[in-house]
DNA sequence: GAAATTGTGGTTTTT
DNA sequence: CCACAATTTC
């Protein structure tokens, strides 16, 4: 048998096999199909004798592309295969056959930073102020980027748009911004992410020859993710392979989480209406998690109401059960997660192994806090992407306006990066001159040649600035033909002044350690082109697409860190261990879906694609409080928070619930929690007794007034049962650690009985560290 | 024109 | 609370 088939389940090797027409796999998680995808490649070129360049793989993001490649090269022993990502497919295209409709080759890319400045620009041109605008800049871009993902150029837009009379005054103005947008887009010879999609659909569907060479070249077509494909993608899809039908579709429905960047799960769900000749299969046994994890992610996504019914199972052994933990506030539940995340690592679980996810990034503050506080080496799947960094987007600026000279987004940049005396409005004025001139067609070519000097009143001090700017980029133009991107980087960052004004920078280190890092991608990248401006255009256009996933910060220099990631982010990730933070109503779900019932569904898929995530372990982690703004009152205050309804939607026997207090410590409430295990992490010495009897009247930090059920003294340390006020269910509280005492006493004397032992560490039992969790 | 200071507005997820 | 814009001061 060959070895595409080794070790694969027989409804896995139908799909392998599977090799003209079109083709439909649904795939669970952790159902093997990247291995399918790889497997069915490898297949398809030993097999049936296919030229490896001739079959077309694309992903969703570049570290997909990354692994599936790396896979694939490892089965056939081939480096010729064409695995990448729609976007960056795209840029290729265009980049070849863009002046078929007028896309010059040297465009540039402009991410959504660079095309907020751009409208930002375009509204002052207007006289509009943008806060005045009856709608957010962020709500003008996701209306365009609909407008673009149905193929609604302005003029388009706004005839459509009008039929609906009052949505007309809002439309008009966004109609405005949007054709001045498209037209400075047009000038400035540069794309958005969607014209990146939407220009290469125009490319297929107006060009037969293109159209026919492309789908030559590529006579196998797959695509992963296909769920979360938006319609400018799937007609990609479908025109690539209009004659021969060879599109091989690979996703999960149940992980659709990208419907608000207009991905649309029915081109999954409808496939089979599209080509009803298509072959389905579903793979629904994973292979990745224990039983308990998948009864839970199974238990959740069934609360699905628009959903296919189909049931995830597992082989797997049951493993560990699965952990709710319920901590006081979003400290303390950090607290938690990073000292469970030690005892994991104490026990020998890597912790490149470990995840910790939450649904908005600002979550991962008091996370990295505590794990910096016990020094445990983690990486940040940040907010802020390599690309997106000052120094990044700088240097990226000055090399964007040397190969394309219309680029003005650039040139806004870094004209007065560092400061040289160009102030905004020297700089308005050179531009309004530049545009109410015809002579020049670049704006860079315009500032070099300067006629500008007659254009336009500056005074001295602002034209020798600008006489100076324009001085150091002419020596630079050239340059950008013959260095290498590397040295160009150096050069920019010598003649520029860059260098010595970052020396400046409290943040220099860093930088500068940046800047070194994107010399060393800018050499790693395309190895096969020899030109070095081709390079360099290569480098640009290709690392404006590059996601968060692909860097990320890092605490230390060893590799062995746990991750903090986005649940967005971890799609197509594995972990042994798993924790999602934030179990709360408002946060996941989060606030913008509560009143939604599609959103709601995301948010619940969203749970599930994390949950999914794990092989080993699965916790879950909420807070009774959490500091919330306050948009009336404009002040912090802690709020109680009510745990998430996905909570109540798992059944209780594969939840297991335990609370965790302030002082490090848990009370399991379960049996199956090894409680050992946790009294080893914390270092703590045991305590005796507690001088609180049956039918003491307590008052508790959180849970308030209540009644001593029961004591019960049998272990190293006191469990009392206390029927609370407010609380129908007696809690069990251990006194040990301060966040109780009687009715009767003040807290200091209730504390007399902690000077029988102490906790280690730094810390101290004070008030300290209840200090404002109750004002306000 | 740049730096320092005050004011303001905004918080989801990202190719 | 934090980032960035506007305003004031140098």
């Amino acid at each position: 048998m060959l070895k595409e088939l080794d070790n694969l389940s027989e409804i896995q090797k139908m799909a392998v096999i599977h090799k003209d027409g079109p083709a439909m796999i649904i795939a669970g998680p952790g159902s093997g199909k990247t291995r399918v995808i790889a497997n069915r490649v490898s297949y398809l070129i030993s097999k049936h004798k296919i030229f490896p360049e001739r079959i077309l793989a694309v992903t969703f993001t570049n570290k997909a592309a990354d692994e599936m490649r790396e896979r694939c090269v490892a089965l056939t022993n081939k480096s010729d295969l064409n695995i990448s990502t729609f976007h960056s497919l795209c840029v290729s295209l265009l980049r070849q056959y863009g002046s078929r409709i007028n896309i010059d080759p040297y465009f540039s890319i402009y991410d959504d930073s660079d095309q907020t400045r751009l409208v930002k620009r375009i509204l002052k041109d207007m006289n509009k102020d943008p806060k005045k605008l009856p709608f957010k800049i962020s709500t003008f871009f996701s209306e365009i980027s609909v407008a673009k993902n149905n193929k609604l150029a302005p003029a388009e837009y706004i005839s459509r748009e009008q039929k609906d009379p009052d949505g007309a005054l809002f439309s008009q103005i966004i109609y405005e911004i949007y054709d001045s947008y498209e037209k400075a887009l047009r000038i400035a010879n540069s794309l958005d992410f969607d014209d990146l999609l939407l220009k290469t659909v125009l490319l297929l569907e107006n060009f037969e020859d293109i159209r026919n060479e492309i789908e030559e070249r590529y006579q196998y077509l797959l695509v992963d993710e296909f769920q979360d494909t938006n319609k400018l993608q799937l007609e990609i899809s479908k025109k690539l392979t209009e004659k021969n039908k060879n599109l091989f579709v690979v996703g999960d429905p149940d992980q659709s989480i990208y419907s608000w960047r207009n991905a649309e799960p029915r081109n999954l769900l409808d496939f089979e209406k599209l080509f009803p000749e298509a072959s389905i299969i579903k793979l629904d046994q994973n292979y990745r998690s224990t039983k308990s994890i998948i009864a839970v992610a199974d238990k959740l996504i069934s609360n699905n109401t628009e959903r296919f019914k189909r049931e995830l199972w597992t082989g797997n052994k049951d493993g560990n059960d699965a952990v709710l933990v319920t901590a006081r506030n979003p400290s303390s539940e950090a607290e938690f997660v990073t000292r469970e995340l030690s005892y994991l690592i104490n026990k020998g679980i890597s912790p490149e192994e470990i995840a910790v996810m939450y649904r908005v990034n600002s979550q991962s503050r008091n996370m990295e806090d505590k794990l910096e506080e016990l020094q445990i080496p983690y990486r940040l799947i940040g907010a802020l992407g390599f690309r997106e960094r000052r120094e990044i987007k700088d240097m990226l600026a000055y090399i964007s306006i040397l190969i394309n000279h219309n680029d003005e987004v650039s040139l806004s940049r870094i004209i007065n990066t560092p400061r040289r005396g160009i102030s905004d409005a020297t700089y308005l004025s050179f531009r309004q001159a530049f545009m109410s001139q015809s002579q020049y067609e670049s704006i860079l070519g315009y500032l070099l040649s300067r006629p500008w000097k007659e254009d336009f009143k500056v005074n001295k001090r602002a034209e020798a600035a600008l006489d100076r700017f324009a001085e150091m980029i002419k020596g630079m133009v050239h340059k950008v033909k013959v260095l290498s991107t590397e040295s160009l980087i150096s050069e920019i960052i010598e003649a520029s002044g860059y260098g010595t004004y970052l020396e400046a920078d409290p943040d220099y280190d860093n930088r500068l350690r940046n800047i070194e890092e994107l010399k060393v991608k800018a050499r790693e990248i395309s190895l096969d082109i020899t030109d070095p401006f081709d390079k360099t255009v290569e480098f640009v256009q290709k690392f404006a697409l590059i996601t968060k996933v692909d860097d990320s910060v890092e605490t230390d220099q060893e590799s062995d860190k746990v991750t903090l990631i986005t649940l967005h982010q971890a799609k197509g990730l594995e972990y042994s261990v798993v924790f999602i933070i934030g179990f709360e109503q408002g946060m996941l779900p989060h606030i913008r879906s509560l009143d939604d019932h599609k959103e709601m569904e995301e948010e619940r898929r969203l749970c599930y694609v994390g949950i999914t995530r794990a092989k080993e372990r699965i916790y879950l982690t909420n807070c009774l409080n959490r500091v919330t703004w306050n948009n009336q009152g404009k002040n912090m205050f802690s709020q109680s928070q009510v745990p998430s309804q996905f909570l109540s939607e798992i059944p209780k026997e594969f939840l297991k619930t335990a609370d965790y207090d302030d002082f490090g410590k848990i009370n399991y409430t379960e049996k199956n929690f090894n409680k050992e295990d946790y009294v080893k992490t914390e270092k703590r010495i045991n305590i005796k007794h507690s001088n609180f009897y049956v039918s003491d009247v307590v008052i508790h930090k959180i849970f308030g007034r209540g009644i001593v059920v029961s004591v019960d003294r049998n272990n190293d340390e006191d469990e009392l049962l206390i029927k609370f006020d407010d609380i129908d269910e007696p809690k069990l509280i251990l006194p040990a650690f301060g966040s109780i005492h009687k009715e009767n006493q003040n807290e200091e004397d209730s504390f007399d009985y902690l000077k029988d032992f102490e906790i280690s560490g730094e810390d101290s039992v004070g008030d300290d560290d209840f200090s404002g969790y109750f004002e306000d």
